[in-house]
DNA sequence: CGGGTGTTTGACGTCTGTCAAAAAGCGTGG
DNA sequence: CCACGCTTTTTGACAGACGTCAAACACCCG
């Protein structure tokens, strides 16, 4: 269990032990995902929505020959489980070990007029994302990608990326390479600096913003 | 008005002529816009959705220096404008000559289980193309770009399209030139039979079906 | 201190973009 | 109805960014 990329903080430990020991016959309340475990899958009937109580989670979709596009990322706090009709789209897979919170609504139903607004806001990502995706240069796509990280981390200076090379590149429609090769350059300018592979620090984040235009 | 580059039927002449004549003080219900006019900008304040009533509508986005990305095609009968925020993310703009007519709903609420349907395919539809922009070569999202039109055209054997192949080229994040190539190759091994520029008969629909695998 | 996964780096190929010009459509006007 | 001119599309030649294949390197965990 502590084979968890990122550090695990006493909450999220505890989080893990009631999970594990306590036997109620009703669902506990928060949801534990070892690193890479499957969430739901393609195909599955959609359930409810869960917020990220701790942890990462990637949704993505599958070409039958496995080329595969990563369509989001869910942070701590971050709402995902959207749907548009009665069976999964997507698969959602914990990146790190990753602790979920089903909310009462169904994938597909929109209660309230705050999961109306966060399903508006998961539309708008995707379109925004579409643009960076369809029309910018992997350059611009790794500045978009770290500025984005940035804004959902609180805007720190450093970020730390709960996801390996290959999610990035799959979310960037870019190859893993691609993407090491362009974070190496930006390194050399002086742009970002790598502290060990998973931590990032913007040091010209005006150079960043430039990118994204 | 006939310079619309799609024929026009009699009940959308009628449309027009409502709109042009008539002096009410309380809006139309129905607008019409001639091919290429603004009907929404970046940045305006969020107003209401929309149904198209004939015509054809494109949503999409501008980098800096000009680039361009369609985020999306609505045709008759489909809904558009659900914005999330107080402000228009896209711009909006006839293709060819078009009547829309505002719902009752604004842009950012989604009062009923219809809207929020809508919506919700409307962030479904975003997150699949992010898989054809992402992950497929030009040929492949050219194919799926003709599957998902003659899907919204009622799965016709031939199809109109009502955008110019520059739209289709920023709809897919490809160049003109490479939209271009692609249609003249299906041409040319009988794929798809080009009448006109503007419509497609496809010829070898399985041939497409397995190129969007 | 290894072993395995994940990342980086290098060499090379290719798909798509760029630039340019010809061809085809389409609307206008004679 | 045909000729003209503009716009859109097509075609061609060439270049470059990114992908592919391969190997070295780093990191993490036992």
């Amino acid at each position: 269990m502590q084979s968890a990329a990122i550090k695990v903080s006493p909450a999220q430990i505890r989080s893990y032990g009631i999970g594990v020991s306590a036997g109620f016959i009703r669902p506990l309340v928060t949801r534990n995902y070892l690193a890479g475990t499957e969430i739901y899958a393609q195909g599955e009937l959609a359930g409810e929505l869960y917020v990220v109580e701790f942890g990462a989670v990637r949704i993505h979709r599958l070409l039958a020959d496995g080329r595969r596009q990563v369509i989001a990322f869910h942070l701590a706090g971050e709402t995902f489980g959207f749907e548009s009709g009665g069976t999964r789209t997507f698969f959602a897979e914990a990146i790190t070990a990753t602790g979920i919170r089903p909310l009462g609504a169904a994938a597909g139903n929109l209660g309230t007029p705050e999961l109306m607004a966060l399903a508006l806001r998961g539309m708008l990502k995707a379109q925004e994302h579409l643009l960076v995706i369809g029309r910018q240069c992997a350059r611009e796509r790794v500045a978009a990608f770290l500025l984005d990280m940035a804004e959902r981390q609180g805007d720190d200076v450093t970020i730390e990326l709960p996801m390996p090379r290959i999610d990035i590149a799959d979310y960037l429609g870019l190859t893993i390479e691609t993407v090491s090769r362009t974070f190496a350059k930006m390194r050399a300018q002086g742009i970002i600096e790598l502290r060990g592979t998973r931590s990032v620090t913007l040091k010209k984040r005006d150079i960043l913003t430039e990118l994204c235009r």
